[in-house]
DNA sequence: TATGTTATTGAAACTGTTTGCATTTATTAT
DNA sequence: ATAATAAATGCAAACAGTTTCAATAACATA
């Protein structure tokens, strides 16, 4: 054996030629025909089988890596093997939010072997169910989900689960569904915002919150109830109004400022919202933040560009990212039935111009 | 043939609870057996092949609609046929612009029927490198790349087009390598962005630029220069500064207004940097735009977000991502080999309050 | 009746890899 | 020298499909 190996040494350019002829792919058999062995030697020796011995294993090493020799993906998981990519359906990738989530994922899945393979809902129910079953077709070993907002019916979600696939929820995650979580902190997020606002001397703060159906929008609404009740602010839900978006501040905001009692702080969901609600009081001739200060939600780099800048509850969107891949591979790798995790991420106030009264 | 079929009808549930026993996915194997036919009988049935009979064709068609049968996209690619899969790198995901590309290359590529597969470099060339093995090695059917910055080595890249795997460069293109390409029209966003300054009537208008290593710096600078030249201006090569981000802009652009010869407009190489300039420029006591005009270069929802918008060239991601997607696939579904494209997205002036002198 | 034709269908090979079992070869003990 | 044992290797099946070619059946024609 080890004399055919030396004796086919001289042909090995030609043999490389040949072999290129074919697919470009260096395959299994390629190796055991060169070193006049079998396939199945071939592959034992490359997975350490006790049965071959040792010039053998030596030999196939040295052909594989001067080969340049990598097993087939397609072949491995047509055999039941892990396809090690991992899936990944998120409502929107050109939301900051979402893209840091999604770099986060990628990060620390490809550092640990997976590749990422990813569909945007466009937060359409039909596309959702689309992509899950993109990704079972694919073969993925796992998958991670933020819920579309038009989702009402879990059962695309729930064939996952049934099929014994690892599900990981993030950020917008379905509670009927038994499965690790990664969620952000919102309601601590609401909190400490109008926390914050109450310790700068804001008496009458008012919320323009989101849509109640997301928990991103009731969590915030309750932790800004929250602080008010825990420093003796009496909540007043004619305080909290529907408002998500620069649009509808547009117009809203003014009528707040119509009311007998006008606000001198705002809490708003998102950056957007509290950017224009900030740009509407302005130009109504109030000061930010002597006259009213605000406080947004991140969703972007914009609140380092307004004038003043905004303060704002930072989200770690690839913290999330990282640490549902990081669940998921958990549980692809560890494959024990153990009880369902969620991970908070911790929400965090980045104090900035719109709610900074020293000066 | 047709007896067998009625008689097994009967026993459909059970031979349903069966089947699932096993893997949860039915096969072809299971139709044949079913319909007491073969699976290379099914198999021809089901891609319209003449020789099987319209009976066979039917009773098979029916059960793989009553059973759900999809055939196993991983078996099909064993095969050498397609993946359907395209792979996409790019330098940062959590880049506005890049967001933009990559949802507008998943919803054409989603259409046409293909699914997407993407890394990040993370500008890192040795990041850049693995992606791409890990795209080949999945078999993806096509790749779509945008270069990182600090990639000076190709040969990863020429790799691809070696392997015989369509390849479509976007935005940051390789000109070594002959491909499609998907670019932006920087030369002409100079062009417009300072025509628009000149037209306006600003007089004495700098240029804060961008790396001159990447063709988008190089575009936009070259444009702004001709719409100088055409207008009889005279092209100041001081008057052009290196200086794309708001830290460099915090520390640069208050020198430009100790000149002699001060600047009353200003085309900035990103919004980032165009913002920290309109920053500066306002705290120095100078108005926007009465006083100095600006326009930047989309990177962002920042424009509209900014006292007073900004000015910005708008860059189309989206659609560099689609047109980027369709001529891939068109090059995957037509495989002769025709001499390569560029397609260039033009961009669009959006005039918003930096440069409106009107009121 | 024998032959030719046509319409259907099935067996087998093939994709690249793994794995249990059978086989070969070499070594040791009787 | 022969049998038993151990070590090394190969065969064949399996994964889920496609495809080529051969086989069968039914029918018509001479």
């Amino acid at each position: 054996m080890f004399l055919r190996v030396v004796l086919k040494e001289n042909f090995l350019s030609q043999a490389i030629s040949i072999r290129n002829m074919n697919k470009g792919q260096v395959t299994i058999k390629d190796i055991a025909k060169e070193l006049g062995i079998s396939p199945s030697t071939v592959s034992k020796a490359l997975n350490g089988h006790p049965d071959i011995s040792k010039d053998t294993k030596q030999a196939v090493r040295d052909l594989v890596k001067k080969w340049n020799y990598v097993p087939d993906p397609i072949a491995l998981s047509l055999k039941g093997g892990p396809s090690r990519i991992i899936g990944v359906i998120v409502p929107e990738i050109v939301h900051y939010f979402f893209s840091t989530v999604i770099s986060g994922i990628e990060d620390w899945a490809n550092d640990a072997g997976y590749h990422v393979m990813f569909c945007q809902s466009s937060e359409q129910y039909l596309k959702e169910v689309k992509a899950v079953d993109t990704l079972l077709s694919s073969r993925v070993d796992g998958i991670l989900v933020s819920v579309s907002k038009s989702t009402n019916d879990f059962s695309h979600l729930r064939k996952i689960v049934e099929k014994g696939i690892p599900l990981v929820f993030f950020d917008r995650i379905c509670e009927e569904i038994d499965a690790d979580r990664v969620i952000v902190d919102d309601e601590t997020g609401g909190y400490v915002a109008a926390k914050h606002l109450i310790e700068i001397g804001c008496k009458h703060i008012f919320h323009l919150s989101g849509l109640q159906r997301l928990l991103i929008g009731q969590g915030r609404k309750n932790g800004y109830m929250r602080a008010l009740r825990e420093h003796n602010f009496q909540v007043n839900e004619n305080d909290i109004i529907d408002c998500d978006n620069m649009e509808e501040a547009a117009v809203i905001v003014p009528e707040l400022f119509k009311r007998p009692v006008k606000p001198d702080g705002i809490f708003a969901v998102n950056d957007l919202t509290a950017v224009a609600a900030m740009r509407v009081i302005m130009e109504l001739g109030y000061r930010v933040p002597e006259d009213v200060a605000i406080v947004g939600f991140t969703s972007g780099l914009m609140s380092d560009v307004t004038n003043p800048t905004l303060t704002s509850v930072e989200q770690h969107g690839y913290m999330v990212g990282r640490e549902a891949a990081r669940l998921l591979i958990e549980r692809l790798e560890n494959p024990r039935e153990l009880p369902k995790k969620t991970v908070i991420i911790k929400t965090e106030l980045v104090k900035k111009g719109s709610t900074d009264r020293k000066k």
